[in-house]
DNA sequence: TTGAAAGCGTTACCAC
DNA sequence: GTGGTAACGCTTTCAA
């Protein structure tokens, strides 16, 4: 078997304590006593037995990070954020280093709330939830419900780029003192827990209404009136957030009239970019400009408007959200928002190492950064040249 | 305290032994049992501690992954396909889900070997290395020790995207029956394993001479002659074998003269590539393609060509390798190695789980396809037009 | 098919 | 400062 703490408490002559004492650097020990310990260590190779200590202390050393898709950049680069603080490079030894669980959700709910048994089983230090969340009210009320269990079971719990738990949907003529319930899909109703119930993990959250009105801002500063929106899945937050967002734009110029059919729903994906500009662009003769719900959709607007021989930004201006390294190549004149992914990921692993105090009220709104990458054109003149496609 | 296996046992009236056997599954129990077991489970929404069935299983439910930088998408995609395969989404309950512990190592060494310790130490199931590795000899030495400790201690390892473990350098002279010697920086003598000690992980290599090869040689086939290439760091097996594969091309072309100019070193990025590609303009007045050691440095090329007024593939051919999706978009004409990232992800999940067999001989050598996304031009004839910049 | 009980390797409390 | 020793919560033999 494999050498445990007695085996190198009898090599350095001490016990078992002392040895746990050493390695743990907790407790005061003696200088001469610390050196015979680590030299046992050395000699044998020890390794502490994890679960073994885990289970002793009731805690463990690991860190869950939920995301939508490891693969997108978007959820990497919060990831990566998490770990350079969780697990600093510059510590001399493995001490305090927490380890990072990624789980990838594909944003299913039932996935988010498997994984978050399986952390609370590891008992895990904390959990960090990133990206936007599902809006189905039976969703939230299960997603409070494991919340709150987890963080009973110790562990802390950080929202990053997600928006703050919702308070509970009171259904209409609803009993002041009852617990409100909320309708489900088919009419069923769902209790909501009381807001005292509600658990209260910190949360930074991204200005995805201020980044999406400022990009359309931009574009109608630039003259456009004819705009399309590439959104993302209707149920999510962030997609909800960012089109209200463009719409407050458009309403405040007076454009808003009609905004319905300038609205195309898709994924957060490449392929719905592409499929979502071909619809725009045979909806809307008079199609100028694309706002899009993340960068990675932009890249496939792009694609699809050059498919049919439209030049960005002379033809058309495409815009998009999130600041991905790789949407800067390849479209040179995107007008981007700037989300600081790897600051807020780095931010959630300190709220979740509990370095860092929570904000104040629990939330801080991180701000969307209008970023002008090239200068993007006016709208041209008279109707959208007539292409190819 | 939190809810335990005899709080469960004692409101469903059975044993702690029966409980654990209803829910691991792996002895039968009557069916009446079962359920009042799993009623239990419910009613006092038990939560399995991982810790302490890891401690008397003498296994967890880890996997650790190591990356260079999971924000880099080539490392996320094969992330992505790790958990593809050990956490598969359509299991009933959680049952039989491994977690993927992610750890960033940022190419260093120490931080690779930290890592298994610290993975060791939670005896993870199984540990999966990605990416290429550092030639360093003593590092390969101190990973090859790491690597026989943990699978020792239970773990199997996958190198995936990774080439197999070096066999001992023997020194010149070296005695035969004694164990072999490296010279290590500054003369240090650093004992090297006998072969028979090397671990043998399942390893899933990329073909990174035969991609480079063939990318190099459509180049070639194009017409070009005057080919710059712009490789990654030089202590990285990944980037010699790329290398390599280019020579061979050059050489089999009669081209391969003061090649030693014409290659620029730098890191896997986007900074790199262009850098290096203004690097390269500077050296090569005829300059016509530019092969990348990656997509994202090829990304970074096409931005430095850009800049100076250069048109790809018009006036430079930039290729490029790994087959990011971000690629395409950026450089529509890219000629690109598809690597199938994902799958290779998938498949290392498999080995670790240990439900598929290693490949015969241990090792199975992933091919690079080459994939020529658009066309890509021939050289312009006469020297390269002068530009602005 | 089920129960009793002996570990698994640490931690942390209490003495000394 | 150090040692002894109960937990910690589960798995797994061994009996029944």
């Amino acid at each position: 078997m494999a050498v445990t703490l007695a085996d190198v408490a009898a090599r350095a002559g001490v016990s078992a304590a002392t040895v746990s004492r050493v390695l743990n650097g907790n407790y005061p020990v003696a200088g001469t006593t610390r050196s015979r310990v680590l030299r046992a260590v050395e000699e044998l190779e020890y390794v502490v037995n994890g679960p073994a200590s885990s289970l002793a202390a009731a805690t463990s050393d690991l860190v869950g990070v939920l995301v939508n898709d490891i693969a997108d950049p978007f959820f990497g680069i919060i990831a990566g954020g998490v770990q350079s603080k969780i697990a600093p490079v510059d510590v001399p030894d493995a001490r305090g280093r927490k380890l990072a669980v990624v789980c990838t959700t594909g944003g299913s709910p039932e996935q988010e709330l498997t994984y978050l048994t399986l952390l609370q089983r590891q008992r895990a230090a904390a959990v960090i939830l990133t990206g936007g969340a599902v809006e189905d009210p039976a969703h939230q009320v299960a997603l409070a419900a494991a919340l709150r269990r987890i963080e009973r079971a110790g562990a802390r719990v950080v929202l990053c780029g997600r928006p703050p738990l919702d308070p509970p949907v009171r259904t209409e003529g609803a009993d002041d003192t009852a617990p409100p319930t909320a309708g489900g899909p088919g009419g069923a109703e769902v209790p909501l827990p009381h807001p005292a119930e509600l658990p209260h993990p910190a949360c930074l959250a991204f200005d995805n209404r201020g980044g999406a009105r400022a990009l359309t801002e931009h574009l109608i500063s630039l003259g456009h009136r004819e705009i399309g929106y590439l959104a993302g899945p209707a149920e999510r937050t962030t997609t909800r957030h960012r089109i209200e967002g463009h719409r407050a734009a458009l309403e405040a110029a007076g454009l808003a009239e009609g905004i319905g059919d300038r609205v195309v729903h898709g994924r957060f994906d490449r392929d719905s970019g592409y499929e979502g500009a071909r619809e725009l662009l045979r909806r809307m003769p008079g199609l100028t400009a694309v706002a899009a719900a993340n960068d990675t959709v932009a890249l496939g607007a792009c694609a699809a408007l050059r498919e049919v021989g439209l030049r960005v930004p002379e033809d058309v201006s495409v815009t998009g959200f999130d600041d991905l390294p790789f949407a800067a190549e390849a479209a040179p004149a995107l007008t981007t928002v700037r989300l600081p992914l790897h600051e807020a990921g780095a931010r959630a692993g300190l709220l979740a190492l509990g370095v860092e105090e929570p904000p104040p009220g629990g939330v801080a709104v991180i701000d969307a950064e209008l970023r002008v990458r090239a200068s993007t054109a006016p709208p041209p003149s008279g109707p959208r040249p007539a292409r190819a496609g």
